[in-house]
DNA sequence: CACCATGTTCCTTG
DNA sequence: CCAAGGAACATGGT
């Protein structure tokens, strides 16, 4: 589930939930999520600890917790990797096959459960610093985007999933992204025109917030979609899923008509991850 | 069985 | 030294 929008919806239904609650146990199932931090050194910093406020930056979660008895904050970081959900649901019935970390409170717990298990949980903070702007935020300015780009010989879709760019921007909106501002994802970063990146900027931050919007409005019961109790996980869900379909414009929809012109979406491989785009729409 | 998958990191190659 | 490419990580869906 894990890109910018995601993320930022995901943060938004947890942090009310997670706000306040005292960490009174804590089970570490698959302690290799946690690293570099040992499952030791992770409970026994975070139990008895609070949780004060819940941030995103980039894909990443950013918990902070108090603890009374040290009177210190800590930082949590953690990443969603390709299948990672995060819930609070009440302590009754079983956990979850692929649960990695478990916290229970009084009445309730928070799960983090990652099926393949690239996702992460840790106090090592040290990711954040490596991260580019956010692309909705201030700091994404025109200049600064135009010149990350003038240096790189990299395709422009290949250079859009740098996290030290740009932090964020996932396989998907990428493409999206792409296509809303008729660029070809091939085209060598550096030789984008100073139009272009002037269409790409605005198309980034359309389809990342659009993608926010949706997440936080439909409907919380759909199958892979976004759970009452702040669970929020997608899948593909193959042409079935109607509103997945009026979501993307070419991500997953090889061969599939052009919404705008009509021709066949093309996927390619790039830097060995899928690319969708519009050969019509997205010349040169 | 084969191929594909929203991500990051590490290693090799040029 | 740097950039680019690919494998690895681990599991499930189609």
């Amino acid at each position: 589930m894990p890109e910018l929008p995601e993320v930022e919806v995901l943060v938004r239904n947890l942090a009310p939930l997670l706000e306040g609650k005292t960490i009174r146990a804590l089970e570490v199932r698959r302690p290799r999520l946690l690293r570099p931090t040992s499952g030791r050194e992770f409970r026994r910093v975070l139990v008895g600890s609070t949780f004060r406020t819940l941030t995103r930056r980039g894909k990443y979660l950013v918990f902070t917790l108090e603890n009374p008895g040290r009177s210190s904050t800590t930082r949590l970081l953690g990443h969603l990797g390709m299948t990672g959900r995060m819930y609070v649901r009440p302590e009754t019935g079983r956990l979850p096959k692929h649960a990695a970390v478990v916290f229970s409170f009084h009445r309730t717990r928070f799960v983090f459960e990652d099926v393949r298990g690239f996702g992460r949980l840790t106090l090592d903070t040290t990711p954040l610093s490596g991260l580019g702007p956010e692309p909705l935020g201030e700091l994404f300015g025109l200049e600064h985007f135009a010149t990350a780009l003038k240096g790189s010989a990299q395709p422009i879709k290949v250079k859009l999933l740098d996290q030290s760019l740009i932090a964020g921007v996932g396989n998907i909106y990428a493409s999206e992204s792409l296509f809303r501002a008729g660029i070809s994802p091939r085209l060598p970063s550096r030789r984008l025109t100073i139009k272009q990146v002037g269409r790409l900027r605005p198309s980034l931050r359309k389809v990342l917030t659009k993608a926010i919007e949706w997440g936080s409005t439909v409907p919380m019961d759909r199958a892979g979609g976004v759970k009452a109790d702040g669970l929020f996980c997608y899948r593909r869900t193959a042409g079935s899923d109607a509103s997945f379909a009026e979501r993307l414009w070419v991500y997953d929809r090889e061969d599939q008509p052009c919404v705008r012109c009509g021709s066949p979406v093309r996927r390619i491989v790039q830097a060995s991850r899928s690319t969708y785009y519009c050969p019509r729409c997205q010349h040169v």
